[in-house]
DNA sequence: GCATGAATTGTTAGCGCTCACAATGACCTC
DNA sequence: GAGGTCATTGTGAGCGCTAACAATTCATGC
């Protein structure tokens, strides 16, 4: 059954078993048509009996293939990076590919640089880069790499092949709700600066309130973070009785951090402001009150990504990979109308 | 510069350049002592000119070293898993190792035998699997495979090598905090059957009472989403006015739920109920009220799991090697007193 | 019964690298 | 100046596998 640890057993032992030769065991195992039935099973038996596995470097070595795809990300442990970096690895793991992934604390030009030379010495086949600061494509965009990148979340632009949720629409859908909904006026409070997607998101926004003939009001500025998002709606809840009504808050975790501020402000959701987030993160129909979004199709993402990488690295054209315009979806809860259907029974 | 695409330049590409032998330039890259300083910074010209990389399949195939490791994990998206799969890449990143992950939906013998098979295909030289079911940990060690597997948050007994919070003792701080505010008695709201760490806390949770000499009340289950505690929660409000004041929830997702049950029952938390979370997710402090929790170190879990990988797969004696008992802290906030410190001056 | 081609199997030559060892030359020591 | 040591560099083998080609076997058809 097992044998001995020394040295694990070669394609040259299974041969000398099974009494073929190496290049017959290399055959059965490439699932080669030409090889007798009879002969087949005797080279599986003998794989068996010795716990054989072929080594996957002597294999790359002379295919020139790892199969195994890196991903850079930043942030890894906020929902939505979590959630692209689990729909790449499943995706990738379809295709037959392993994934290796470097989580940095901070995109700069420096992490990012040691970043690709980690995944090249593992000698990566290409990357995906969870990269959405500007800066972070920009810097990606300087740097040497002996093998395809595609990022995501970064929007168009520097010549990188990316995919993308329409942050765009979702942003429109979300203020487009509001107004709907009655409220003369959408404030804002936009994700940081260097954010492609806080870009758009406010973009949907401002475009919205225009087409409608409205003149967008100041906009505040969060870092994500509930803690930015409950300093913002101390702010904000400065301008309740003075025509503010409704909050399209770039993120989820930022709404949290609103509901709190006007909370404790004595304002309440949604008779007094009602509050849109972004992200529906699992939390978000639980919050007080639970949180009206947007919800993104991460799996349709990582799909996307993984397709459009393996184009590039196999030489094919990526044209007829669709990637842009992955479409979000708006979710209604009670944050935005007194509305209180029982949670699970919520729209998935 | 840079150079024809056509085939990656080798080392003996760049020995040629240089003017030496490919062996010289091997022990340039190995940073071999006994090279003289105008050979090495000749080889290091040439391998920039060329833009040589080194071939890590070959590497790999003559040191028998990939310098891979895998991390199996399911849940990637919770909080805790993703910390975790951080703390570990960072870790082993510092070793210089590569990390492969493998994110399941499903904890099985059948997922698992596949994700180690797709990783050992992989040439991983030890496994870290993120395994707090006990019947994934059971089926691991029926399971064979060629490398070292340690398990995080399973706790002992299999025979497996594993890395844990002590999960006991942080749910004797929270329950302990709860009853040394004057609670008669704690409720618990436990995770699922399966899951090594909610047994620890339940275990921690009745432990604490009876040395007080409390007899534990009834306690309920949920499967850690924010959902089964809000259900749970419901129920839970039925009971107040009948000796219940005070809750020890298994996570802060649940806690979530609970918040949201009892806010929606009149129940006034801390003044009617309290309640104590456990994970402190970047949300709790914002939720409604701000929720106590108990804090995990997720970032010595990592290091501690890689280190003792890395004496597995060495061969170095593991016993040297901190595991257990990595002691989580209590994070006071306000869903258990009238407590309304700023947030953000919260202690980190 | 033997040519003919297809199916099956074996042989050989690397893939690009590191290891073990050999060779070279510079520098001492007595 | 012979012999020894050390630093530096080169040579050859081989890691375990696949690709290309060569060799063998086997079933046909006439």
């Amino acid at each position: 059954m097992a044998q001995s640890q020394l040295r694990p057993p070669t394609m040259a032992d299974v041969a000398r078993l099974a009494g073929v030769s190496h290049q017959t065991v290399s055959r059965v195992l490439g699932d080669h048509p030409n090889v007798r039935d009879e002969t087949r099973a005797r080279v599986l038996h003998a794989i068996e009996e010795m716990g054989y596995r072929r080594n996957s470097s002597a294999r790359a070595l002379v295919t020139r293939r790892t199969r195994t795809l890196g991903v850079v990300a930043s942030d890894t442990t906020l929902y939505g990076p979590a959630s692209t970096l689990f729909a790449l690895e499943e995706a990738a793991r379809a295709e037959g590919y392993l994934v290796s992934t470097v989580s940095l604390r901070k995109l700069t030009v420096e992490t990012l640089s040691e970043a690709l030379d980690h995944l090249s010495e593992g000698g990566v086949e290409g990357v995906v880069a969870i990269a959405p600061q500007r800066s972070a494509v920009e810097a990606l965009a300087e740097l040497r790499h002996p093998f395809p990148v595609v990022t995501v979340g970064s929007g168009p632009g520097v010549g990188i092949p990316c995919v993308n949720v329409d942050q765009y629409m979702g942003a429109r859908l979300a203020t487009g709700h509001l107004l709907a909904a009655g409220h003369r006026t959408v404030w804002h409070l936009a994700g940081p600066e260097d954010w492609q997607e806080a870009a758009d998101r406010a973009a949907g926004w401002r475009a919205t309130l225009e087409e409608a003939g409205v003149e967008p009001p100041m906009s505040l500025r969060g870092d994500w973070s509930p803690l930015s998002g409950y300093r913002a709606g101390q702010e904000l809840a400065g301008w309740v009785g003075r025509g503010l009504t409704a909050v399209f808050v770039a993120n989820d975790q930022m709404a949290l951090g609103v509901l709190r501020a006007l909370r404790e402000a004595g304002v309440r959701t949604p008779q007094d402001v009602a509050v849109v987030g972004f992200d529906d993160i699992p939390e978000s129909e639980f919050f007080a009150p639970p949180l009206t979004t947007v919800r993104q199709d991460f799996s349709a993402v990582g799909k996307r990504s993984i397709a459009l990488l393996l184009d590039l690295i196999e030489g094919r054209d990526p044209a007829g990979t669709p990637r842009f315009a992955i479409e979000p979806q708006l979710v209604v809860r009670a944050s935005t109308f007194p509305y209180t259907a029982d949670p699970g029974a919520a729209p998935t």
